[in-house]
DNA sequence: TTAAGCTCC
DNA sequence: AATCTGGAGCTTAAT
């Protein structure tokens, strides 16, 4: 029996393309040819290679128009452009498929689709060969058959699916795959299917049902929604089944016979060295043509770690569950330029001493170090994270090493692949866990110092050494610490809140006549614009659903006592269940709540809070004083909040360079007023509260890109008036207007944006051709310097303010972290000395051409501070 | 799992 | 012709 591999070469190619590109980040050679699917391509072909050991082989591609043989032809020239950097790596990648001695093949008008189809359609009608088909494409598991098998690509990986495991996870057998995707459709390939069925109900369909057809046939038998949606889309489901249909009869001059593997040419090595791929050119064997079994690349040295001499070195710890407070820890891989080592999870105290030592020490993610491994390591002089620096490289950061060491030629085992799921857990061997901890401490080691060129062609490094990484140990300490909050009273608050709403509800179903679930918005939509006959405010879209935001709720209140009721009862819901009830659950035994700061999410340099989030208590609502009281100062302390005053637009004043705005600042005039005084040509005097209020909304509205219509909506004006008052304000501030311009400009030109410490961000947005993208990509481009600056300062502030509270050796804790307020703990005995330390950091810690200002704040608990 | 809704800066 | 304010997290309903 003869078996032939035919690998879809179109889907291998975009695949690699966009592992990586969606990163921002597009690997080129020195010579700028662009690299990243060529890359993940040859090496999945070898690694094809090496682990089919194919006599017979081929690579379809695309050619020409792409278009199925139907009767839909023109449907598919909806499908997006190809990237530019990708197109140029088509023509590369057939040369080295001559050079590895692979065959390839491609024919106007056919997609690799139709010609892999047709081939399989020979092995299906001969006995001699079987096939083993290789994509991404779940399309092409309709081509399963007694002879041919799919690998389905899944990351570095693939999942074989023969017609058994396909009945296994479809219910059904393989060619109702074009049932299957006539139902659920397939967006990346134009296939509209049933809007609103998605997999799940698909499968189901079909399980009961067999073909798509079937399903039509007993239409009657299915129910509600579901229902609605097959005879809304039956159209669309037919055409999606022609659609989804591979063609099996392309006109091929060859045979199977014809496809013969041949085995690497020596060229194939120029191409390797051409491309620059030197961790290919280094595993792969030139020499084993045909490949026999191969040597593997140089094997990692695990020694045991008591043979370690102390040196700089890197580590990486291994847990399960990537929340800390719930994850349990596996052990962990050190790296030290030659050798690598492990240590348990028990023998982690004992080699406590070489974390201590004064050489340096790299890591990923070391607050979960600092966080987990507290009162077990102490850590000296980790200066180096691969978390962070890759995150500030603008690299999309996961929790998971193997997401970032793939943009950096590495494969590392994913977490799934090594633990399972949460539902599925995977045993781990311990010689695997060993092994994979110390391939990837040697990742953090030997790709440190490209990764440290790049922050400094980026001018990051000191965004990098002085503020980044330093703040991690603020973060872990912040979270270590964690703030008090007072559960009884909490609970109280429940209980009250309970009442409230048990009162409130009584008072809505009396008013609706009728016993309904005010959370949800489709009941509550026909309560009140059915049943009520209440009038719905806006134009109602084709989706027909209402929407009971509280925008639309808020123009209707006037038209019905229960619109009020309504609202209140959202309100006091969210508090009661967020909130009351939300945090309760998150006081661990100390009478605590432990957020995560995560720093490494953000596009724009801010922190998130998890797990609660502590960054979204109530403010200004009604009940915010309610919840506030219940976070409350350890003994003998008071909490004390200290915010910056406006510090966006103080920062929007200083880069757009506005000298109107700038004077207003250092004049420490009211902001929102002068800028009313200056719209309106009113003197300051004379500003209304009204004026004042508009102003402060066009204020806020500029920074973010307000158009005139938003604006509108917000002030519940016309929006001519709306128009009005932002052309006012940008003829009253045209430093404004000119720095809007330049900074799109060079957005464009660059592709991405800088804060004033040099945080980076790409914005792909700029490059779609979709107005509304672009439009959305401009905004950015205009926002994120600012909210990125103002997220850099209060960094900067928070390292320093650290640092200070050590060298003095105050018991004052920094607790959380509010974007522009910081809150602590403070000693009573150390208030003043705490006051004075915090005002003189944050307003000083960055000059810019306007003052920053602090209000502080000082209470038994965080609303009396606020 | 996704969408809608609401909380924060 | 559709859209219209930047950055987040969490809960509930509905599918």
């Amino acid at each position: 029996m003869k078996k032939i591999i035919l690998v879809d070469g179109n889907n291998l190619l975009f695949r690699s393309f966009y592992a990586t590109a969606y990163q921002g980040v597009i690997m080129k050679n020195s010579k700028g040819f662009p690299t990243n699917a060529l890359y993940g391509f040859i090496n999945m072909m070898n690694k094809i290679i090496k682990d089919e050991n194919p006599s017979y082989i081929l690579v379809a591609f695309d050619k020409g128009k792409t278009f199925r043989h139907t009767k839909y032809n023109d449907y598919k020239a909806g499908r997006s452009e190809v990237p530019e950097e990708l197109k140029l790596q088509f023509p590369k990648a057939k040369e080295v498929l001559d050079s590895m001695g692979i065959m390839h093949f491609e024919i106007d008008n056919y997609e690799a689709d139709d010609i892999i189809g047709t081939l399989s359609k020979r092995v299906d009608n001969e006995d001699e060969f079987v096939a083993t088909i290789i994509s991404s494409d779940k399309d092409l598991l309709q081509l399963i058959s007694d002879e041919v098998v799919v690998k389905l690509l899944k990351s570095s990986d693939y999942i074989m699916m023969d017609k058994e495991e396909f009945k296994k996870t479809y219910g059904t057998e393989p060619i109702r795959m074009i049932d299957l995707k006539a139902l659920m459709g397939d967006p990346s390939d134009n296939i509209p299917g049933v809007k609103g069925i998605g997999e799940k109900t698909a499968i189901k369909l079909l399980t009961e049902f067999n073909s798509l057809d079937g399903v039509y046939e007993n239409i009657d038998k299915i129910k509600g929604k579901t229902k609605e949606k097959l005879l809304d889309d039956k159209e669309n489901a037919y055409m999606s089944y022609d659609l989804a249909t591979i063609y099996r009869d392309v006109p091929l001059e060859f045979d199977l016979e014809d496809c013969k593997y041949n085995g690497y040419k020596d060229k194939f090595k120029e191409d390797l060295e051409e491309l620059e791929f030197y961790s290919l050119l280094k595993k792969i064997d030139f020499k084993n043509e045909n490949n026999t079994k191969k040597k593997e690349e140089k094997e990692l040295i695990i020694k045991d770690i008591e043979e370690f001499k102390e040196k700089e070195f890197s580590f990486y710890l291994e847990t399960r569950g990537t929340i800390y407070s719930k994850s349990t820890i596996l052990g962990m891989g050190i790296y030290d330029g030659q050798y690598a080592y492990f240590i348990s999870k028990e023998d982690l105290k004992k080699y406590n001493y070489i974390f201590e030592s004064d050489f340096e020490k790299y890591t990923y993610d070391y607050k979960k170090n600092l966080v987990v491994l507290n009162n077990i390591v102490n850590f000296k002089n980790v200066n180096y994270d691969t978390m962070i620096a890759t995150y500030l490289l603008d690299y999309v950061v996961k929790d998971d090493i193997s997401y970032v060491a793939r943009s950096f030629d590495y494969s590392l085992k994913e977490y799934e692949e090594l633990f399972g799921t949460d539902k599925r857990p995977k045993e781990i061997s311990d010689d695997i866990l060993k092994e994979e901890v110390c391939e990837k401490a040697k990742f953090i080691y030997e790709t440190r110092k490209q990764i440290l060129e790049k922050l400094k062609e980026e001018g990051e490094e000191e965004l990098f050494t002085k503020i980044e990484m330093p703040l991690t140990s603020v973060l872990a300490d912040m979270e270590l610490t964690g703030i008090k909050v007072d559960k009884n009273y909490l609970e109280q608050v429940q209980n009250e809140l309970k009442d409230k709403l048990d009162t409130a509800s009584e008072e809505i179903y009396e008013l609706a006549g009728k016993e309904f679930n005010i959370m949800s918005p489709s009941q509550l939509g026909i309560v009140l614009f059915d049943d009520l006959q209440i009038k719905y405010p806006k134009r109602i879209k084709d989706n027909k659903k209402y929407s009971t935001n509280k925008e639309i709720l808020d123009k209707i209140k006037n038209d019905h006592p229960i619109v009020n009721k309504i609202l209140e009862y959202r309100t006091i819901a969210k508090i009661y269940t967020n909130y009351a009830i939300g945090l309760q659950e998150e006081i661990r035994s100390d009478q605590r709540i432990h957020t995560i700061f995560t720093q490494t999410l953000t596009r724009t340099g801010r922190l998130s809070s998890i797990e609660p989030n502590l960054q979204n208590i109530p403010a200004r609502s009604e009940y915010s004083s309610v919840i506030r009281r219940a976070f409350v100062p350890d003994d003998d302390s008071v909490i004390l909040s200290s915010d910056y005053s406006q510090v966006e637009l103080r920062i929007f004043a200083h880069i757009s360079k506005e000298k109107n705005l700038i004077q207003a600042f250092v004049e420490d005039k009211d902001i929102h007023t002068k800028t009313a005084s200056d719209i309106f040509h009113v003197p300051m005097s004379e500003v209304t509260k009204d004026m004042r209020r508009n102003a402060k909304a066009v204020n806020f509205g500029i920074l973010y890109g307000i158009s005139g219509f938003g604006l509108s909506e917000d002030l519940g004006i016309d929006i001519k008036t709306a128009k009005n008052f932002i052309d006012n304000y940008l003829e009253t501030y045209p430093g404004i207007t000119k720095y809007m311009e330049q900074e799109k400009q060079n957005a464009y030109k660059y592709g991405y944006v800088k804060t004033l410490m040099n945080r980076k961000r790409v914005i792909e947005e700029l490059k779609s051709k979709n107005y509304i993208i672009r439009s959305a990509g401009e905004r950015i481009a205009l926002n994120t310097p600012i909210q990125g600056t103002a997220a850099d300062i209060l960094k900067k502030a928070m390292v320093e303010i650290y640092d200070e509270f050590n060298k003095r050796n105050l018991k004052s804790k920094m607790l959380i972290q509010v974007h522009d307020e910081l809150v602590f703990n403070v000693l009573k005995d150390e208030l003043d000395i705490v006051k004075k330390i915090v005002r003189d950091i944050m307003e000083n810690t960055f000059k810019l051409d306007v003052p920053l200002k602090v209000d502080i704040e000082v209470g038994n608990n965080w609303f009396e501070a606020k």
